[in-house]
RNA sequence: GGGGCGGUAGCUCAGCCGGUUAGAGCAAGGGACUCAUAAUCCCUGGGUCGCGGGUUCAAGUCCCGCCCGCCCUACCA
């Protein structure tokens, strides 16, 4: 993309009453990562973040806990979804509340726009409701029976007795009107929904037909109040994903011109709720006559044993267990490197460990200690001048130039490991041109032979500018561990902050000015000493 | 029932519109080197590409059938 374009990206608003795990986690830093890249890029980045604090259960947890919603979900966004943030380093730029002011505001001003432009209908929903659960069923939460005083019946599979058909007064939002202009947004931008996996479910399960959707209830008044029709208030899900638009200041006459700034988003959502956010969501968006989404993308599941991670399983994990012992650096490379974004991908303790302590600690790590500890040593602390470069150093020019065109490349396209992947050849090459060039060879005859000590500063200069390149390319996947190296690289003096660096002109050879002033650096990624079957056991 | 995705070296995975002896990383074995977080670099081993048919000069890569796994099939976020 144009350098300066808007870059507007969304993770879901998580519900305020799950618990954080590593799932959560996931989601906030890919969305993040690719923010940091395009802040770093010059875009016009904004990353939303938030919590989605209406529905019947919340209201349920809060009476039993003996205190109102609100409070609720303000002591859960304050002991669990900031410090989550926290945990995993988001640099969000907003963070909504669906119950904020500006939320309901701007819901309510959405809703009442589509019933007054014929959008929505008083109807009837019809459903089995279970009077155990106080609450509707779906066909798959029922069991009918063979035998038994209920044979025949639908039973709820929780209670085990047989469920009533209830009929409820409802609004009703025309959804099944926009089921071709959905269809026709899916084949004419086929972006729209990714990966590829995601859209064939999403246009199959719109071709199977659009229902009209009920999006208000009246059996509880945890949320925003219709309108027109005080005694019900809107379905979650309608309310939910307005947030989007809200936060942008939709539906605030003050804020006009920072919603043309920022919409469309980029979406990005677990696979299990990219239905809602390619269909109901876009139809929402035809029916107020707003833009769609810029893309939706649906990543895939974070896989324990095999299995989605569940805590009803006790395959669940808490961010803290992962970054209390790797950091959140390691966490944020780990699953953004070993997993192909979209995919659904396996996570074992094993594999965490044995990647940090390949590629964090003896790759990229240990090569910023070598370079680091070798100018110390053998220019008492200055990055030296290059001589004359020769085909090694041309070939590791290359790769940068390469690796930074390669990895802008797959950010645009949300394939955040290969970003990575590309980014690491520079490690790789890096690490192999200094064992092939030597510079501590060099470095012995260099007291008597300008040859050596002038292609001996040229090694040494060309390492340093490489990790130069790699701090300013990995800031937005590592920002503590690059920042920590653009400290000992003395690279501030000349080149000023880090996270200021163009993250797109970081392939231009020659940033880092000689003379710079390098100071020891302490392990980039210390190596962890704790067996890993210590930690395993918290799994 | 209908539909989607996947089943490739011990492990995790690449293999785009079919085309030379099927690749990477890790793990394993051997060697080199010592600046560095006992680290780095080089080499090696190892795969009936789920099974069975078919199309083709040529199939992991297309078609059909089957087996296995996960998921979707709307109002729980």
């Amino acid at each position: 993309m144009a350098s300066g374009d808007s870059f507007y990206v969304t993770t879901p608003i998580f519900y305020v009453n799950d618990v954080p795990h590593i799932g959560h986690a996931y989601t906030e830093v890919a969305a993040d990562v690719l923010a940091r890249w395009h802040r770093q890029a010059g875009d016009d980045t904004w990353l939303l973040t938030g919590t989605d604090e209406h529905g019947e259960k919340i209201l349920r947890t809060a009476v039993a806990n003996g205190v109102t919603p609100k409070q609720w979900a303000d002591q859960l966004v304050e002991s669990a979804w900031k410090p989550l943030l926290q945990t995993v380093d988001i640099a969000n730029d907003d963070y909504i509340r669906t119950t904020d002011e500006r939320h309901e505001k701007g819901v309510t001003a959405f809703i009442q726009q589509l019933h007054d432009d014929g959008h929505i209908y008083e109807g009837v929903y019809e459903g089995y409701y279970c009077v155990g659960c106080e609450e509707y069923k779906q066909l798959d939460d029922l069991v009918e029976t063979e035998a038994g005083d209920y044979a025949g019946r639908k039973l709820c599979k929780i209670h085990a007795l047989p469920v009533e058909i209830l009929k409820e007064k409802n609004y009703f939002f025309r959804m099944s009107g926009f089921q071709q202009q959905l269809l026709d947004l899916y084949e004419s931008r086929p972006d729209f929904v990714q990966p590829e996996s995601v859209r064939n479910e999403i246009i199959q399960f719109v071709k199977q037909g659009l229902e009209d959707l009920s999006i208000s209830r009246s059996s509880f008044d945890w949320g925003i109040q219709v309108p027109w029709d005080p005694s019900h208030v809107i379905y979650v899900w309608f309310d939910a994903l307005l947030n989007y638009v809200t936060a942008v200041g939709y539906g605030d006459p003050a804020q006009r011109a920072e919603f043309l700034r920022r919409w469309p988003a980029t979406h990005i959502v677990g696979k299990d709720i990219a239905r809602f956010h390619a269909v109901i969501w876009p139809a929402m968006l035809m029916a107020a006559g707003l833009p769609v989404p810029k893309r939706v993308f649906g990543h895939g599941w974070l896989l324990v044993g095999g299995e989605k991670m569940s805590k009803s399983k006790l395959t669940g994990i808490a961010p803290q267990q992962i970054t209390e012992v790797f950091g959140s650096d390691a966490f944020r490379y780990y699953f953004l490197r070993a997993i192909s974004f979209g995919q659904d991908g396996s996570f074992s303790w094993e594999d965490l460990s044995a990647r940090y302590q390949a590629e964090l600690a003896n790759g990229f790590g240990n090569l910023a200690s070598r370079v680091v500890a070798m100018v110390t040593r053998y220019f008492t602390g200055s990055v030296p001048a290059a001589g004359e470069y020769t085909d090694a150093e041309l070939a590791i020019q290359r790769t940068v130039a390469t690796a930074v065109a390669d990895a802008d490349a797959a950010m645009e396209r949300l394939a955040i490991h290969e970003g990575i992947a590309a980014i690491w050849t520079i490690v790789d090459e890096l690490n192999g041109y200094l064992t092939e060039q030597e510079p501590w060879v060099l470095a012995r005859g260099a007291a008597d032979d300008s040859a050596a000590a002038e292609r001996l500063g040229t090694v040494l200069y060309t390492a340093s500018e490489g990790l130069r390149a790699l701090a300013v390319l990995l800031s937005p996947v590592m920002p503590k561990a690059t920042a920590t190296l653009w400290d000992a690289l003395g690279a501030q003096a000349g080149l000023g902050a880090l996270t200021a660096q163009p993250i797109r002109a970081a392939g231009e050879w020659g940033q880092l000015p000689a003379g710079s002033t390098v100071t020891p650096l302490a392990g980039l990624f210390p190596r962890i000493e704790e067996p890993v079957s210590a930690v395993s056991g918290a799994a």
